[in-house]
This record gives C-alpha cells, structure tokens and sequence, in this order.
DNA sequence: AGGTTTCTTGAGGGCCATTCAAGACATGAG
DNA sequence: CTCATGTCTTGAATGGCCCTCAAGAAACCT
C-alpha cells in the first residue's frame, strides 16, 4: 500500500527522516546508528532514505545543518551577554551533541562532503570567537591563535567531560587570559 | 603448511602482527585498515589475529601502547629543554599521528578498554604538562585548568592542521598565557 | 606411541551500507 | 477514458566487515 503525492510533502517526508537520524545518532551515535534503525524509526524502509539522501554521510550532513541553524538561531538571543557565559552557554548547547564533534571528525578523513562542512563550520565559529576577541580588545595579531585555542578548548571540554566546577574553571582561566590581552613581541 | 615452535618467539610473531596494525592504522586509518588487509601485511591470516589479540580493538591498544612508550623513551633525551620547544615537539612527534587521536576518542565510546587507555593517557600527560608548569612557576590552584588547555590545545592543533608558523604562534600564545602566571581572585 | 598444549586455518554467521530492477501511485496529454 | 511519464517505494541481492567454530598440524611430554 503505497501512498505518493505530487509535489508538496516531498519536504515533510525529508523531516520526519531527518528527525530519526538526528535522534540516533545524538542517543546512539552514528556507527551504532543503523540505516535499518533509521528506516524503522522513521516509518519507511532503508531504501527510500536513499531516495532523499545520496548516503550516510549526506544525512549526516542534513542533520548538522539542521542542529546548526537551530544552534544559530538561539544564538543570537543571547548575543549581548558577555564573552565567559556566551562561552559556557555553548558548551552546555553542545554538550548533548559532544558524540557527533568526534564523528565530525572521523567522517571529515573519509568523505569530502563531510570534510567540507567541517571546515565551514570551523570558519563561522572562528569568525563569531574572533568578533567577540575583538570588541574585548585583543589585540589584532593575536586574534587567529587566540580563535584557535579558544575552538580547541571549547572542543576539548566536550570530548573530555569534567564536573562543572572543573569546566568553569577552564573557562574562567581561558577568557581571563584571552582578555587580558598580554602585550607580546 | 602451518610452522609452530613451542613457548619461544610467540612475541615476535605478535610484533610482526603489531607493526603491520600500526603501519595500516596510521597509514590508512583504523577503519579503513581491515582485519583482513593487516592479516596479509602480517603474512597470516586473519584467524591467527585472534590467537593474539581478543579483537580489534585489543590490537588498537597494543600499538597505542608501543608508540607511547616510543615517545616516552625519545621524550626523556628533551626533558631539559623549556616548555615551548617541548610542546613543539609533541607536536612533530604525534602530527603523523593525528589520525589516532580520532580514532582513540571514536572507539573509547564503544570499547571499555579503549575508554580506559584514553583516561590513563590523559593522566600521564597531565602529570608532564603539570611538573612542567609547576617548574615554570604557575600558581599551584590553576594547575588543572592549566593542564588541560595545555592538553586541549594540543589535541586541536593535532586534529586541525594548519601551516607551520600559524602552529607557532597558536603554541607561542598558550606558552605566553600559561607562563606568564595571571593572578586572578 | 599417544596425549596435551600451542598455534593455524577454512568455512561460515550476522551485520552493515549500498545498489538494482521492478512495482505502485498521481498526474498530464491524447 | 486511456496511457505514458515522472515521482516515490520496495524486495532482493551484493560485497564488505568483524568475529566465531570446529578441525587440523606441529612441537612437546610421558
């Protein structure tokens, strides 16, 4: 019993496999997770994922863009605080979803799509970090080191979880030394 | 044609199986070197694998384990020079390496034993980068936090290269921050 | 000589992502 | 009212993967 339409729910059905795969791959991470799980958690059967989606990766990448745009979206209702709890607001965003940095990573080395996103993604966050790094009064030669360590220390906190008195001191530590703008050589 | 000896150079014959892991994980990556293709590097088949390692994972760490103390050996001919040059260091000495850091997080979600290389690898490093800042003169209550953006940056520059002078100033920013000794409340 | 331990192997099971060919539906043209 | 066409869905199969099982061969011991 086949059902079909035209033209118009194509973008509901897209949704509701979208929505599968992010929840398993969020709860069960993404080599755990299935295409036979996606399919039955979304109601239809592995092949027709592959009517919407070149392949796993491609609904990797959907599903990164989905939580992304989502992630954005908050952002900026947030975005006059300042930069210590701008930073421990992403962490705890993000900390849900610390299973897809790692898969990020692991997807980028096999699949240029997925290589391509990350980078992407990797110049928005440095450009937001740099902004900020900015009106705190860095200084401009510094802001590329000073986006990158604080990237690799938000990264860093979410792959390796520490209580919550450990994760504010790191960032406690890091935005004082990256504020305190240190006159170098 | 099966050859077999009694007790003696079984080791040698699970480091003939170990180098080609290593060789095929760091060359290819541990996903893509299959059980199959390290058998052949080895001269086995894959079944023999099994006789010395309980799974694939095992192997993982068996190698891990034989870089490590590699490194370690190799480590303690620099331990007299200063912080930066040591950081640097690390960082040529594991950049071929990178594609582990991945993987070792990757796995450690799904093999226990995996999870628990990774804690012991961690302490260890913590309690070098720890002494090192302690020498310097860091302030004994921000030595954790210290650590672990010492350890954060690292990993980060690992697993997102760039050229050789943006490494340097990424290294000599942290140097910087981590030496300089902020007081802070 | 026969039994035991150590090692090696062929064959196969179960799971995975992905592909192929064919079917079912809704529409547009004749 | 047909029927060809494009859109969607599926059952079945392919090839790869990690890992296991049962059986065999080599050295040792008694």
């Amino acid at each position: 019993m086949p059902r079909n339409r035209r033209p118009q729910d194509r973008e509901e059905k897209r949704e509701e496999i979208l929505a599968a795969a992010q929840r398993l791959f969020i709860d069960d991470g993404y080599e755990s997770a299935s295409m036979g799980q996606i399919a039955k958690n979304a109601g239809v059967t592995v092949n027709t994922i592959y009517w919407y989606f070149r392949d796993k990766d491609d609904l990797l990448i959907a599903v990164l863009d989905r939580l992304l745009a989502e992630a954005l979206a908050q952002y900026a209702t947030i975005a006059d605080r300042p930069l210590g709890d701008r930073l421990l607001w992403a962490l705890d965003r993000l900390e849900r979803l610390h299973g897809l940095v790692n898969t990020v990573h692991t997807r980028a080395a096999a699949s240029p799509a997925v290589h391509a996103w990350h980078t992407g993604f990797h110049e928005l966050a440095d450009t937001l970090v740099a902004d900020d790094l900015r009106k705190a009064g860095a200084a401009e030669a510094d802001l590329p080191a000073m986006t990158a360590i604080g990237t690799f220390v938000i990264e860093g906190l979410l792959t390796h979880r520490r209580d919550d008195a450990g994760k504010r001191a790191v960032i406690d530590l890091l935005v004082h030394n990256l504020t305190t703008a240190p006159t170098r050589t």
